[in-house]
DNA sequence: CGCTTTTGACCTGCGC
DNA sequence: GCGCAGGTCAAAAGCG
């Protein structure tokens, strides 16, 4: 599946861009190098209220590999946000009525978690509605629907067929609603060379949590251009 | 009894 | 236009 997300594993640079290169296929948005020391509350922030999940979290026993984008955003903000950027997109990615077809990129996010269980538990409930092989891999894909009402949430899991120790996980579409018992937003990323990542805060909002990621984004995209002078 | 899982069929997009 | 591959539907079976 990584070849399917255009994914690179652990061995690529750590925090690459906090904005990706013109024309890449994704972006590592993730903890800086080195050790790092990642507490957070059980299930409390994976994708929880909309959108969030953590770098590097501890997600049901698993440790969860940076995460990727595979729609060819420019972007964080710009994936899976529209309009003024400070909203969710949510829905499925794609497809016609029966049957199905190849979903157009949408709200997508795919990750890697080295886990010996395939389904992790994020917080909410899963309905299984079809399970597929792939040519692209020996590991059979699962296909996940959100169980609550009116949400359109999907997710697609299946082991990496590089590295079968690690399940793949991507989601489309974002929760109209919160998992039960989260009370987690999105916090900004880690300072550049951080040694530590600090656990998230209760954020008031989706668009203040976003607020604060973008400030600090561009502190570091500030500090970077000072240093390199 | 209601919800979830399983599984084969069906539909659609894409590449050739 | 055709075949392939991926994604979804929906009926049946399983389970608590």
């Amino acid at each position: 599946m990584a070849a399917s997300l255009g994914l690179a594993h652990e061995a690529a640079p750590f925090y690459a861009a906090a904005y990706p290169p013109a024309g890449a296929a994704y972006a590592y948005l993730a903890p800086p190098p080195g050790d790092l020391v990642v507490e957070f509350p059980p299930r409390a922030a994976t994708m929880a209220d909309d959108c969030c999940y953590q770098f590097g979290q501890e997600m049901g026993g698993a440790y969860c590999s940076p995460p990727v984008f595979d729609n060819g955003m420019t972007s964080l903000l710009n994936y899976g946000v529209e309009g003024d950027g400070r909203r969710p997109v949510g829905g499925p990615a794609g497809g016609t009525g029966n049957g199905g077809g190849r979903p157009r990129p949408a709200s997508r996010i795919g990750f890697r978690t080295r886990s010996e269980v395939d389904v992790l538990d994020d917080g909410f409930k899963w309905r299984k509605y079809g399970k597929k092989a792939v040519k692209s891999s020996p590991n059979p894909r699962n296909y996940y629907r959100c169980s609550a009402e009116g949400c359109g949430v999907k997710k697609r899991v299946e082991r990496d067929s590089d590295d079968p120790r690690y399940v793949v996980t991507t989601y489309d579409g974002v929760h109209n609603h919160a998992a039960p018992g989260a009370a987690y937003l999105c916090p900004p990323p880690p300072p550049r060379g951080a040694a530590h990542y600090s656990p998230p805060v209760a954020a008031p909002s989706w668009s203040a949590a976003l607020d604060a990621w973008e400030a600090q984004l561009h502190r570091h995209a500030a500090a970077a251009a000072h240093s390199s002078e």
